[in-house]
RNA sequence: GGCGACGUGGCCAAGUGGUAAGGCAGGGGCCUGCAAAGCCCUUAUCCCCGGUUCGAAUCCGGGCGUCGCCUCCA
């Protein structure tokens, strides 16, 4: 079978034919930076993350386009507010900071590491907005030459009905639009309710630049257009966001590009459905609200968080509930303790056995299949859990050696990049627990079980978890708090895994009283009086 | 009001015509000094009604319910 996305535009599966083969061009509508972004927004990026990746698996050069939208509505209020002052100037001609700067660095930089924390890869680009300002007014121009704008008070608008394709996206027909009051809330002056803006004339109290066009600012829907052009051609292969983008955003998008260009502007729309929380829509008056911040801050571990959000299938709604969270934590801690299991196993390098070949084989024809039908992340991920039972059973019969549990290791590791929440970070063993350890391994030779069952509830009140095994003890991760591997030598010596927790006592954590309980559930264990060190 | 999506076991969730994947949670068992982990066993006829078909969770019609968009909210 070949790989095949579900088209917003023609609302069904399609096999992907990129333009050029082995390449791929893909844009993907990144954030509106005047503030935190919150876990609904990263569902989306997740879910262009895991397109992203699953793309380059399967041989692909990828080119990503994120834009940062770093001028608009609110942006420019709060820069009113904060009394930042407006900036003009030539748009050919901007310095290398504007004022605007001042309000939208910090919450991009703010972006980019949340991008990082939840193993987010890089995209190849990520204009701004106030640095693409030519590149729009040029397209703008081309759009009026086309002959479907007009001008009122200095603004420019487009024409809805002067595009007969309108509405093709997102289903909405022209002439069932209703002019309704709630259309109709644009303060500038439209010919038509329905048509949108592609230029705003200078206001009153707002920045501006001095273009070809007058003086003014760009409306929203033109920047994607002219970026992805600039960045990716006149027409390229795949274009993302969630689901809310699809009318007015995107549409418009293709209104505005397609009259420019008299081209096909983009292939594939793919659109990422919208996360609720516990059930509700998530919004900042039902208390439901998350930013990424607000739940590591909380003692998620983000990993967790990101395979929460990636394995359910990205055109269905999510529901985000700490129970759901719960239970990802425990899906990954199966795979990370194969892992260890896997490391565990002695013996010579033997050739895999053929029984252990076909297992993978199987799994990975599976797995690709899956992802090929539209991303199918929950079938994907039962056939790695398929894999993992197989994998213990072998390894509890005794018959998996070296080199078979080398063949599984790899599956899980190729498969890790494209999941990207398979492997943990390890850290080193502190020296303390390690003699902890070694005085528990030697009570419990003696026979002294209340000394070694006090030493294994010590070290599990700090968030260590020991775990014997015929060959000695082992470790696995707590699925609901926040896992750092640590393997040392010595622990290895020890044939002991352990896993420790980072972070502040949970009794500094603030519970939030609509969900009385979770903390005491969900929380980092009160630790730490072990300092780790990372290991490289 | 217009457009669209969805409704599968306690929870999450695959499966789009041939008699229900997987995970979490629960119960029982093996293993263990006790645990834990792992393994084994264990819980559904797929919102309701009608239709098409030899046969439907899967197609069609109606109903009920949930959600989204129609507002510069991913």
């Amino acid at each position: 079978m070949s790989l095949q996305f579900f088209s917003t535009l023609t609302r069904q599966k399609e096999e992907f034919v990129p333009i050029e083969k082995g390449r791929v061009r893909l844009y993907t509508c990144g954030p509106t930076v005047y503030n935190y972004a919150h876990i609904g927004n990263f569902r989306t990026y997740l879910f262009e993350d895991l397109l992203r990746r699953y793309l380059k698996f399967r041989g692909y050069q990828v080119t990503q386009v994120m834009n940062i939208t770093d001028v608009e509505d609110k942006i420019i209020r709060t820069a009113a507010q904060k009394g930042i002052e407006l900036f003009q100037g030539a748009a050919e001609n901007l310095p290398e900071k504007i004022p605007l700067d001042e309000i939208t660095d910090p919450f991009i930089q703010a972006f980019h590491e949340d991008r990082h924390t939840l193993r987010i890869e890089d995209a190849e680009h990520y204009p701004r907005a106030t640095r693409y300002i030519p590149q729009m007014v040029s397209l703008i121009q081309r759009i009026i030459d086309q002959g479907v704008c007009y001008e009122s008070d200095g603004s420019i608008y487009f024409s809805i009905q002067k595009f007969p394709h309108y509405g093709c996206l997102s289903g909405h027909r022209i002439d069932e639009m209703k002019a309704g009051a709630r259309v109709d809330q644009d303060e500038y002056e439209k010919e038509d309710a329905r048509d949108f803006v592609l230029w705003k004339g200078r206001r009153e109290g707002e920045a501006y630049w001095q273009t070809a066009l007058g003086e003014g600012r760009p409306g929203w829907h033109i920047e994607c257009s002219a970026m992805s052009m600039e960045l990716l051609g006149e027409t390229f292969d795949i274009h993302c966001g969630g689901e809310d983008n699809i009318f007015p955003h995107h549409e418009n998008e293709i209104a505005q590009s397609e009259c420019a260009t008299q081209k096909r502007f983009v292939n594939y729309w793919l659109h990422s459905r919208h996360l609720m929380v516990e059930g509700r829509k998530m919004a900042k008056s039902e208390g439901n609200f998350f930013t990424l911040r607000d739940l590591v801050e909380r003692g998620f571990d983000p990993v967790t968080i990101r395979f929460a959000l990636l394995r359910q299938h990205y055109r269905d709604s999510l529901n985000f509930t700490f129970d759901g969270l719960k239970a990802a934590g425990e899906e990954r801690r199966r795979w990370t303790d194969l892992l260890l299991r896997l490391d565990e196993i002695q013996g010579s390098e033997a050739a895999p056995l053929p029984s252990t070949r076909d297992l993978v084989q199987d799994i990975e024809d599976r797995l690709i299949a899956a992802m090929d039908d539209d991303l199918n992340t929950p079938q994907a991920v039962a056939c790695l859990h398929d894999l993992t039972t197989q994998a213990n059973k072998r390894i509890d019969s005794g018959d998996l050696a070296r080199g078979d549990a080398g063949l599984i290791r790899e599956v899980f590791a190729r498969w890790e990049n494209v999941f990207g929440v398979i492997i943990e970070d390890r850290g080193v063993l502190d020296s303390e627990i390690e003699a902890l350890i070694e005085e528990r391994i030697s009570s419990r030779k003696a026979k002294n079980f209340k000394r070694s069952d006090e030493i294994r509830d010590h070290l599990q009140a700090i968030g260590i978890i020991l775990e014997d095994t015929p060959q000695g003890p082992a470790g696995s991760a707590r699925p609901d708090t926040f896992p750092v591997i640590l393997s040392s030598a010595s622990a290895k010596r020890l044939r002991t895994e352990v896993i420790q927790l980072s972070g502040s006592p949970c009794h500094q954590v603030q519970q939030p009283s609509q969900w009385p309980g979770v903390f005491e559930r969900y929380c980092r264990r009160p630790d730490p009086i072990h300092t780790l060190q990372p290991c490289v």
